[in-house]
DNA sequence: ATGAAAGCGCTAACAG
DNA sequence: CTGTTAGCGCTTTCAT
C-alpha cells in the first residue's frame, strides 16, 4: 500500500532519479517536469521513506536528546526548546530518558542506540565519563551538552558559580549574615558539576563578605520540591538558632522550603528570606526571588548550533554561557534584627 | 569506519545471513558458530544499522508520541512513563511536540513525519479530527490516546466526569454550598473533551445536591498556574460575595489560586476551601486536597499495549479507565458559617 | 546449519 | 535536463 518513489516515477513518466531531485528541490530539473512530478506525488500521497534515504545518504535527520528526567522543570523546558528549534526545520527528536542520573548509561553510550540513529546529540545535565566522551567522539557526531559545563565538550549553560554568588550577595546586601544553604549534590547526581559550582559561588560570596558557611545550616537536597520540604523540616526542627535567610540551589527546593515554612507559620520574608535559582513557573506566583535562566532558549540555541554544524558550518558549535539575572520578588527582605557578624540566634522563632 | 554486517561475516568466516540470524538470536544456527560470531561482533563493536533493518523489515522499532506540550506536569509525566516502558524493551521514542494545541497539526498527520518513521503512536490530550483519525487508520499503525476519551480511538484515562463529581461531592459533604468553579476549556484547547467532562461532573454533583452553578463564580482557565493566579484575581476582585470553596479542574490552577489567596491573606481552608484534580508534585507540599491520577503509569500502560499489539497480540490495545482517588489534605474544611442553600454572602472577607 | 541472491526505497555518480 | 546504474546494510526466501 505504501507508495514508493518508483510509483511516482512511473506515473509521471520519468526516472526515480528525477523524482528524487524534483521532490528535494534540487536544481537541474525542468520546472514543468517538477510541477508534474509534485502533482503526481501529491495525488498519490507519496512520502519518502526516511530509512531508505538514511541508508542511502548516511544522514538520519534526527537529533537525539539524552536526559536523566523529562518530568522536571529544567529538563522539560530544555526538551521543549530543542523540539521547538527542530520542528522549525525538518529534523526529528529522538528522546532517551535515563530515568535517573546513573541508570542504564551504557545502553546509550556503549555501542547501542545512539549510533546510526541520530545525526547529533544533546546531553542534558549529565557529566560524561572520559570513556563515554571518547566513545561519542569516535562515533563522530556533533555533540553539545546543556545545563552545566562538561570537560571536553561544548555546552550551553549559565555561569552557575556566578548565579550562586549573585543570589548570595543579594541576601548579604539586604543585611543578612546568618545564611543557610540548601544545595543539591547527592552522590547519585553522578558528580555532575553544577551542585559544586553553585556551592563554590555561595561560599565565595560569603567569604568576600567576611562570612563563613555554618555546618549546621548546610542542607543537602536533590533539587526537588519534596526534598526542599524535608530539608526545611530538618532546618526548622534542629535545636539552635535559625538563619535569617536561605540560599537554595534551585527554585524547586526553595518552593518546598517555603511551603514548609508556611505550614509552620514562619513568615516569608519577615522571619526568613528565601532565594533560589531558575525562575521556575511557580516562582512568580509564589513570589520567590530568584536568578532567572531560560532553558527553553538554551535548548533552541543548542539545537540550532547542532543543525548549523550538520549543514556544513564548521565551528557552529560553541561553548556558550547564557544570560541570567536577578528577579526581585517578595521572598527576600532585610532581616528583622540585622545581626552583627558575631551575634546570632536572636532571630530564633518561637513555634 | 562504521563496521557492517559484512565485516563481521568476513571476520567470522560465515555469510551475512548467518550473522544476522546469530545476532538476533534466531534458531537454526550452531551454538559454536553463534558464539564465534557474537565474539567477533563484540570485538569489532558491531551495531546493526537501524535504517537498514527498517528498510528490510518494514519495522522501525520506534514509537511516536505526539503532545501539545512537554513542559507541563501531565505531559511530562506521561512521556516519562512511555519512555520508561519503552526502554525496558528495545523500542525508541520519537517525540513530536506541537508547542500548543492547534499548531502545526498537519505537519504530523497530513502525510508527513509520522508515516514510515514509527511503528505505533501515542497521542497525548489531543482530540483528533475525523480526518486526522482517518489518515492515521489508513496508515495502519497501532494507535492509543491518553488523557481523555477520543471518539473512534482507544485511550488510557481516568473518568474525568467522575473525578470532578467526587471532588465536588467532597466539598458538598463538608457543608459547602457556595462553590466556585475554575475550569479549563478555552477555545485553543481544540475542543478536547476533558474540560467539558469535568464541567459536567461538577454540575452533576451540584445538581444532585440541589445546587446550581453560579455564573459569577464560573472562572475560565487553561490549566496553568499562571492562569490560576489570574482567575483568583478576578474572583477576589469581583464585587459581591465570595464562595466558601472552589473546585479547580487541575491542581496547577488550584495552586495558582492558593498562591493568590496567600498573597491577599485569604486563609486556606478557613476562609476558602480549594480542591483540584491531578496530584501534581507540588500538591502534597502545598497541602492541596485533590483527586489523584498517575500519568506515569498511564504512559507505561499505553506503551505496553502498543508493544504487545506490535508483538502480535491482537486486541492488546484496549480502552482503559485508570484508577483515581480522593487525597485528603489541608486545603479543604467545612465552611466557617455553613450557609443554607438560599443565604449567602455572609462569608465575604474584608480585605 | 549455512550460503546465495534478491530486494527493501532511496541517492549519487556518471552518462548522455 | 534526464536516465542508468550501483550501491547503502540488512533480512529473507530458497537451496544445499
Amino acid at each position: 500500500m505504501p507508495v514508493s518513489i518508483g510509483d511516482v516515477a512511473a506515473e509521471a513518466n520519468v526516472s526515480t532519479a528525477t523524482v528524487s531531485r524534483a521532490i528535494r528541490g534540487l536544481p537541474r530539473v525542468n520546472p514543468a517536469t517538477r510541477a508534474r512530478i509534485l502533482a503526481v506525488a501529491d495525488a498519490l500521497g507519496y512520502v519518502a521513506s526516511p530509512s531508505a534515504s538514511t541508508l542511502a545518504t548516511g544522514r538520519t535527520r534526527t537529533i537525539g536528546v539524552v536526559t536523566p528526567f523529562v518530568d522536571r522543570w529544567y529538563f522539560a523546558r530544555s526538551i521543549e526548546g530543542v523540539d521547538k528549534a527542530l520542528r522549525a526545520s525538518t529534523y526529528n527528536l529522538l528522546l532517551f530518558s535515563l530515568g535517573g542520573f546513573a541508570k542504564d548509561r551504557d545502553r546509550l553510550f556503549n555501542r547501542n542506540m545512539v549510533r546510526k540513529q541520530i545525526d547529533a546529540l544533546v546531553v542534558l545535565c549529565l557529566s560524561l565519563t572520559a570513556e563515554e566522551l571518547d566513545h561519542l567522539h569516535r562515533i563522530e557526531i556533533p555533540l553539545i551538552a546543556m545545563g552545566g559545563p562538561v570537560a571536553g565538550c561544548a555546552s550551553v549553560r549559565i555561569d552557575d558559580a556566578l548565579a550562586a554568588s549573585v543570589a548570595t550577595e543579594h541576601l548579604i546586601a539586604l543585611g543578612h549574615r546568618d545564611i543557610a544553604h540548601l544545595h543539591g549534590g547527592r552522590q547519585d547526581d553522578q558528580n555532575f558539576t553544577v551542585p559544586r559550582l553553585r556551592t563554590e559561588g555561595f561560599e565565595a560570596a560569603l567569604a568576600r563578605a567576611g562570612l563563613r558557611p555554618r555546618p549546621e545550616w548546610d542542607l543537602t537536597g536533590d533539587y526537588t520540591v519534596a526534598n526542599g520540604v524535608r530539608a526545611a523540616q530538618r532546618l526548622f526542627d534542629a535545636p539552635g538558632p535559625l538563619p535569617t535567610a536561605v540560599f537554595c540551589a534551585s527554585d524547586e527546593m526553595a518552593l518546598g522550603l517555603i511551603f514548609e515554612a508556611n505550614r509552620r507559620g514562619i513568615r516569608i520574608p519577615q522571619d526568613l528570606s528565601v532565594i533560589g535559582i531558575d525562575d521556575h513557573e511557580f516562582s512568580q506566583p509564589a513570589g520567590l526571588t530568584t536568578i532567572r535562566q531560560d532553558p527553553l532558549k538554551h535548548g533552541m540555541v543548542a539545537a540550532r548550533m547542532l543543525m548549523d554544524e550538520l549543514d556544513g558550518l564548521p565551528g557552529a558549535i560553541r561553548d556558550t554561557v547564557a544570560a541570567q539575572h536577578l528577579v526581585l520578588r517578595s521572598s527576600t527582605a532585610p532581616p528583622r534584627n540585622p545581626a552583627s557578624s558575631d551575634s546570632f540566634g536572636r532571630q530564633t522563632l518561637q513555634l
